[in-house]
DNA sequence: GTGCTTGCAAATCGTTTGCAATAGC
DNA sequence: GCTATTGCAAACGATTTGCAAGCAC
């Protein structure tokens, strides 16, 4: 489900390939752990040192548009991104702040809600927010 | 179930009363249209006029932190605000930017994800986006 | 050469912070 | 009087915008 290519990836979704596109497509593809655009700026910079924000920024709004990635919200302080666009729910840990992937017994989340008739829905999302294991296990005051 | 006051509402909540804080928990309960930090303030201010953005902020974080109200991130734009802390989901529309509750089917929303052992959830969110009915009805060229 | 893409710098805007003035017990 | 709360102004930081230069077909 996920033998595809950046490349291939950036076509199959209407993306016209650029060095830069690919350069972020890449690194969403290989690092599953929903970067911010900064992020994926900061990564991707040394390697691409003419590569601006602003480019990151466009890309990462076309290929949101084009269905090539998600953008969450779960945290508020800035948006992120995931190339795995099937469906999963994602867990905030608010302690080290890492977004997880959590598998949906349900694929099908508009069933979770009753959409009232005439609403076309979209996109959906379940968020979770809480302590991961690995800080829970790291037994803070506050866990 | 939402036969309290706004003063009750905060001192249930643990959160002591001050004109500010009363103000802004009135205007949640009465305006259950999910505004955000800004609009409260505006809509506060003509009749409060002493009342600072800084209160609004803090008064806002308090009201998330004792659980008087929830926090929605589904506008990437700014967060907004819920005094209806019942389990429900909320939709997005991204035409008009209104935020519509949603009932749930089932309101024990962590059955709907096989969250780690270990992780321990605080809270969750069900968002949809898309195209509301009356945007949808009004038939612009994008919906 | 025409149109899309890129990149820099500046602007925007929601939110937070520092700190002094104020209010409530 | 002591502590918590408020409010102003400034800072901050993520994201967007304007626009000129570059690239591709």
């Amino acid at each position: 489900m996920e033998a595809t290519t950046p490349l291939r990836n950036l076509t199959d979704h209407g993306v016209k390939p650029s060095a830069q596109r690919l350069a972020v497509m890449e690194y969403l593809m290989e690092h599953l752990t929903h970067p911010s655009a900064d992020e994926i700026y900061c990564a991707l910079h040394p390697a691409m040192p003419t590569l601006s924000k602003t480019t990151v920024y466009n890309t990462l709004r076309l290929l949101t548009e084009k269905g090539a990635a998600i953008q969450l919200t779960i945290d508020e302080r800035n948006v992120c991104f995931d190339a795995d666009t099937t469906p999963h729910a994602h867990f905030l840990c608010t302690r080290c702040g890492k977004v997880y992937d959590v598998p949906l017994r349900e694929t099908n989340l508009e069933r979770q809600a009753c959409i009232p008739p005439g609403f076309r829905t979209e996109q959906e999302a379940i968020y979770y927010r809480g302590c991961c294991a690995r800080c829970a296990s790291q037994g803070q005051a506050d866990c």
